[in-house]
DNA sequence: CCGTCATTCAATGTATTGATTGATTGATGA
DNA sequence: TCATCAATCAATCAATACATTGAATGACGG
């Protein structure tokens, strides 16, 4: 049993200081507290909290034992409790903006290149696949399917398309592909879907390209040599 | 405004993946899934977690960008998605332990002090009293008790204690008092009480020192000057 | 001692979260 | 095509978490 007890409590210890960060709220008078001692007015002021709530996620932010108080005279001082706290606070923050990068990248990526918001290259379509994201939709007719296609498409020719369309899950992004960059059926076809409000985009290389590269054709992994 | 907006959106994307550590299950199945891609069904024996719940709590975590998945035949395989997730954890476990360890000092600290562990002070009585945390014991002969005694405290002799056992709450933290420094009355009381396994201490100073303390004596509130 | 200020407590209604059950989807192989 | 297996979905109930309100506490200054 190479792994550490399952039920040991530190996950619970953890997840408790994990689900007191788990609030905005939390975040912004934590983040202020870390610039330095601070009474609870102060906080409502610097945070747009409500008195009475913002002394209740402070008092959970203590229970966690992240903040610890002092009081002096009238009020009651507010500061970071010792431990590596912001070291906690820093990885979340740079994870979060990780993410917001990879949005932003994405977000970028199709407004600067139309081309891309149309087209999607092998190596995307590879990867998305496999993340369950998109799914793939063959509008070639219903023989040439038959003789070969792309492993998971789905067959739809193009000209039944229209009213066949409820097939399709309303949740992915549809990424048509036909016999190759001459063909215009996945054209048509992405005219169609985006004419319903699909999320659509088209495979251009179609069949060929993707028989001469080393992926399976049909059936298997797509991740096997 | 020295400080930057406080509404700022990070914010809330920061609590949602914290949110999203706050519970032990998805940590459990974050930290098997680390080690290397899983498939649900391996999660639920590794983590003992029923299998719909694993499922969703899997969702969860993919919802807040920390897992991606791929299919591979009929199973869904979980693994870590990319960007600095670990350090997330790892600044969490080393959070969480450090406050182990303080909290761990402080039972080593009460341990190798046990006049600590039996004696209560003032202070201490007032606030577990205001907190119904404790019941006051006044072990002295019903003539001494009826003639004064501190706010709230039952009157069982020390010599009817071990009959009357039941009439002291099980719940609670008992704290036996008598005449004060010199007398052992309450010192039997403790050794009779701790050997029928019930939580105890003692209040040293006794009903003289009360006296002389700015406190109520009998039936008023703790908290008036 | 009394009134005031800063904070906390207590109580309430509402919204969210988590566990469980049984049904459903999707892929596989006979 | 059907039976099977893995995973997800949908619906439900119980438990928690949040925000808000008004009352209570604790320290101060007159």
């Amino acid at each position: 049993m190479k792994n550490a007890d399952v039920h040991h409590p530190i996950f619970d210890e953890i997840a408790d200081i994990a689900r007191t960060l788990g609030h905005a709220h939390r975040l912004v008078l934590l983040r202020h507290i870390a610039d330095g001692e601070l009474a609870v007015e102060q906080l409502t002021q610097l945070s747009g909290i409500a008195l009475a709530n913002t002394s209740q996620h402070l008092q959970h932010l203590k229970r966690a034992g992240l903040v610890q108080t002092r009081r002096d005279g009238k009020r009651v001082l507010y500061r970071l409790a010792d431990g590596p706290i912001e070291n906690v606070l820093a990885a979340l923050r740079s994870l979060a903006n990780h993410r917001r990068e990879q949005i932003r990248e994405l977000i970028n990526d199709t407004m600067s290149r139309p081309d891309r918001l149309e087209n999607i290259s092998r190596e995307e379509l590879v990867r998305r696949m496999r993340n369950d994201e998109i799914v793939l939709l063959d509008v070639r007719p219903q023989e040439e399917y038959a003789a070969g296609h792309l492993p998971g498409a789905i067959n739809i020719p193009v000209d039944e398309l229209e009213e066949r369309l409820a097939e399709l899950p309303r949740e992915k992004v549809i990424v048509a592909y036909c016999r190759g960059v001459q063909c215009v059926l996945s054209a048509d076809a992405l005219a169609i879907l985006r004419a319903r409000g699909r999320a659509s985009r088209r495979f251009e290389g179609g069949f060929p390209e993707w028989l001469t590269s080393s992926l399976d054709v049909d059936g298997m992994n797509y991740d096997s040599g």
